[in-house]
DNA sequence: TCTGGGGTCCTAGGACCC
DNA sequence: TCTGGGGTCCTAGGACCC
């Protein structure tokens, strides 16, 4: 019988500033969201004092100052590599390793020597070890299952950060402890309803019948009952998997009001987005580009509006996709509007081998050729840093650029802010 | 002053076709 | 008064995830 590892990294972003600083061991840390914008991390400590995740910063900074919390702005450069780090120590215990986010990993543990626990633990100290960062091991015949373990794991100090639930006594008071709200897949909306028809726990979400499941909660819905039956549903799909879209959006640092300011921050997120695209070696047929004003402030006039573009032939060429983003933008901006936020979304996307040539001719200045151009500005920008080649389209003060007043180094991938060590 | 960013899947309904 | 049936494709919106 199948058996699933789930491991998940605790306190992700506060673990990997801990890492570097472990002087804050035992102290309070929190990690903020891009634009210092609200808490999106917080150690134990922290949760501990009732620090609530997505909390504005504003709200909170002066209470965060005075009880001491290291804050930290969010560092995605450091997070990113050392998500990668943990990946591969995974990858060397367990063939198949499906990387399920930044800081979570589904292992097949099927027939594991020693047993799955025993092996799990073994994973969880080097991992430890080897990157200062600590991870919790659930184990269940489904991913489902494996996510409950690893959640009743987090919280059962007693089992010391692995929980494997094919071997536990007693599943059904594993389930009927889980929170229905708790259960992958069961988000607010679903979980408030099955509340007040008195399904308050995992468990007895599981006794009920699966056409009332599917019938009010999609095939999803049917796919978390029968997972939490022991029938997987949910594919586990080990290396990576290209994206049918892709995103790149960012609110300002202060409120945009300038049309030209709006179409440099435009570009810049279309580069970074023909960025991932060309990574994945996929073509985008379609851009969509969209602005918002801060909805927050209901007081202000609010203006939101996106609009998409065809592309004549899928493309990865920066230029031309940053061409069609501004066309875009242009139709969209309104004057007299405090603006605070933008991006672009490609999607439509395929592989940019094989590819459908249009039968119309090429559009205006789209050679065929421009591949060698964007593998040299990649090439130098992976060699030398990111935007060490730019598109001038993106402006140079960028002034409606996010702010980070709190980023620790990027210690392990700029070598000027490499972690200095002094001997004795 | 100040509230993140990036994804997936599913369904209903409209447009369009024969 | 009466107004087919079936199919495909696309999009918007909802729900969920981290």
């Amino acid at each position: 019988m199948a058996s699933y590892g789930l491991i998940d990294c605790n306190n992700f972003y506060a673990s990997c500033e801990r890492a570097f600083r472990p002087e804050l061991n035992g102290r309070p840390v929190v990690v903020l969201s891009n634009n210092d914008g609200c808490v999106i991390a917080r150690s134990s400590e922290a949760k501990e004092l009732g620090i609530d995740m997505g909390t504005p910063y504003y709200k909170c900074r002066s209470r965060l100052k005075r009880l001491g919390v290291a804050v930290f702005s969010s560092n995605y450069a450091l997070y990113g590599d050392m998500s990668a780090r943990v990946m591969q120590i995974l990858s060397r215990f367990c063939p198949a390793v499906e990387v399920y986010s930044i800081d979570e990993a589904f292992c097949d543990l099927s027939g594991v020597p020693g047993g799955a626990e025993a092996y799990a633990r073994r994973v969880r100290a080097t991992v430890l070890a080897w990157t200062g960062i600590p991870v919790t091991v659930g184990i269940g015949r489904t991913k489902t299952l494996a996510k409950l373990a690893n959640r009743f794991a987090k919280k059962q100090p007693r089992s010391r950060g692995v929980f494997d639930l094919t071997a536990s006594p007693d599943p059904d008071r594993v389930l009927r402890w889980t929170d229905i709200g708790d259960v992958w897949g069961i988000g607010p909306r679903h979980a408030k309803r099955l509340r007040a028809l008195g399904v308050t726990d995992a468990l007895t979400f599981r006794e009920l019948k699966r056409d009332w499941v599917q019938k009010k909660m999609t095939v999803t819905g049917l796919h978390t009952l029968l997972e939490l039956r022991g029938f997987p549903c949910l594919g586990f799909q080990a290396g990576p998997v290209d994206k049918k879209s892709i995103v790149s959006s960012r609110s300002f640092g202060h409120p945009v009001t300038r049309l030209d300011h709006m179409l440099e921050a435009t570009a810049q997120y279309t580069t970074r987005a023909a960025e991932k695209l060309r990574r994945q070696k996929s073509v985008a047929a379609n851009i969509m580009v969209y602005l918002q004003t801060n909805n927050f402030r209901l007081g202000q006039p609010q203006y939101s509006n996106t609009v998409s573009i065809p592309l004549p032939v899928a493309t990865s060429h920066t230029p031309t996709l940053i061409r069609a983003a501004k066309t875009g933008m242009e139709r969209i901006f309104r004057h007299g509007y405090e603006y605070k936020k933008c991006g672009v979304m490609l999607s439509g996307l395929e592989p940019e081998h094989g590819r459908w040539l249009s039968l119309l001719a090429l559009p205006p200045n789209h050679r065929p050729d421009d591949a060698p151009l964007m593998r040299a500005v990649d090439h130098v920008n992976h060699r030398w840093g990111r935007d060490t080649l730019s598109f001038a389209a993106s402006g140079i003060t960028r002034d409606w650029r996010m702010k980070r007043e709190m980023r620790s180094p990027r210690y392990t991938t700029v070598w000027e802010e490499i972690l200095t060590v002094l001997a004795k």
